[in-house]
DNA sequence: GATGAATGAGCATTCATTCAT
DNA sequence: AATGAATGAATGCTCATTCAT
């Protein structure tokens, strides 16, 4: 017999880990305190200690569980040749991974100066870093590098930024991955000839 | 008879504003407390409170003339004609603006989530958006519109999230406007085929 | 078949009046959490909860079973002859039982302002005083008095506080021993001038 | 004219050191909350911050006002001739010093597993050897040397614990301190024998 | 043009304890 | 014989802010 009066079963890590990515997007990362986490899911502060060790941990919690398809996005490109196609496929799909964890990667670009000095900051930094120097030839123009990293920073800048445009969300993501694939194909462009 | 151990004469609100700049841009708006900058300056806090009613209020003032350039920018602009040639003279202006203020849009673009909940925060969103719709014609593609936008948006990330390029730094600037301007360069152009 | 894997069977109380001696004695009562108690058993805090009532009832069970000699000691004597014998003999058996328990004792001098607001304060302070009424005649000298406290109290600080002189710790102990031997005996001597 | 409302003028900073050297002294260090020190006070847990930077800062400022007689006793007899009536005066001073601080002295004796994880338990420590090494002559005999240290310990003990004995206060002090030099006249004779 | 002294509200964290399972 | 989940109360500490001088 189910008693839906009791929220729910051993869920309550999970729902602290949905409540404050929600909270801290919303409000930042300093912004909000575990006091309002607690409340929102009406349980003690006490009771987030339970589950996590402080509260930095619950953020990191967050980020291991929601940055892993970043991981293995860039183990999978680090395991393909570095031709064109591969890039953009890797815009393709990282463009799928920031839509399917959008309330964190708008934490991470909201509150840089926060994460930046937050254990999640370095290991942000190196996967961003990782996926432009898959995208990026060393000895390419400078003008083919910043290309690419634009590409890179495009589909960032898209999640939120560009809200001065309005049109259907799922089209206007197609239209800035098209800009993003463009523009390393116009990088790729440059070194061949 | 000079005094050269007080070091400055009547500009503590100058370097107040300063201090604050760095501090803020380096460890984040909420992190950075009265105190410290109160120490770093060799005064007590009270000494803040002679020269500005809030916290906020120093973030505002530093604002207020950091960022004034950018309204005569867009005042400029808009006494133009929406051409080509226009509009990559907004980016050039813009680029050479971002750069003279570089602390104050680094603090903008990695505290977002704090600005949001201040009063400069309206007023930021407010010129990006306006200098957006200089650069974009409403009627054209969405892939157009797109484009601009991420030509300004390459002109904020170049200030600091490209570090993974190494570069004169000139270069680079040079290098990121570039490709900003042939952005809105084919944005231009779709409109007009 | 044995379960090696279980190190012991049953035996939880006593393992935890160990580790809690232990961890009270190193680092003192307050300092010591039931956290840290449990973690070094390997058990939850709930299961303390199963064996002792409350955190001072650890406490209370270790003192009576490690302080029953004591009270033992403080029954002979009383049954005896108040001469300079039985005293001597006092402070030979007191020795015995101060460093047959150690952790115990060094716990009680190094928390009396703990010890003192807690139950077994008042029955350790009780037999203290218990012993020193038997070493000590009312109607003597107060020198002579004072001289058959500081025999009590050299026992005391040589478990712990005599650690400046270097030697071996029986040699040590059996001077020490010789000193409070000494010390009686020059008390009961200016009695019976 | 004079307010006498207002409690004092800038006293505060020693009316915390009192108030909390009483509290400290009565119901140990870890069991005396700020909140406590600060109702005393009638101000507010803040205006201690004002005043010290930790909780452990207060203490340590009335150990450096406190003990600093303690240091001007080591230097005094460090250059005087290692006689037996320079020990003695060594003894006859300390009491006067033990019982001119005697809440802090009584605070160091029954809260030792509390002092020794603080910064001024090491200070201590080293205060308390350094005058037993003036007491001690190191190549006399092991009792010699325990008689010495003895003679300390019970000054000592002579503050606090010995509450058995009844007497006036200042008649037992000077029973003790009888007690004390006689400790280390006979330890000098041992060496001199 | 500033300081010294203080406050009220808040924060992250820890603790002893409870209880259904 | 023990655990998992949680609580209520407290703690040390920091912060933006105020105000008489």
């Amino acid at each position: 017999m189910a008693t839906p009066q009791q929220p729910r079963r051993g869920d309550t890590r999970r729902r602290i880990q949905d409540v404050a990515l929600e909270l801290f997007a919303e409000r930042g990362y300093e912004k909000t305190s575990l006091r309002e986490i607690a409340e929102h899911l009406d349980v003690t502060k006490a009771a987030l200690y339970y589950h996590f060790k402080t509260k930095e941990d619950i953020l990191i919690s967050i980020t291991d569980d929601l940055a892993r398809p970043v991981d293995e996005l860039i183990a999978w490109a680090q395991s393909q040749p570095r031709t064109l196609a591969t890039k953009q496929e890797v815009l393709r799909r990282y463009s799928d991974v920031l839509w399917g964890a959008a309330a964190l990667f708008r934490f991470m670009q909201e509150n840089q100066a926060t994460v930046r000095e937050l254990s999640i900051g370095e290991s942000f930094r190196s996967k961003v870093s990782a996926l432009n120097g898959l995208l990026t030839e060393s000895e390419s123009t400078l003008t083919a590098q910043v290309r690419s990293c634009t590409a890179l920073f495009a589909l960032h800048a898209g999640m939120f930024a560009m809200q001065g445009i309005e049109a259907d969300p799922e089209e206007k993501r197609a239209a800035i991955l098209e800009v993003a694939l463009d523009l390393v194909a116009q990088a790729e462009a440059a070194v061949t000839a």
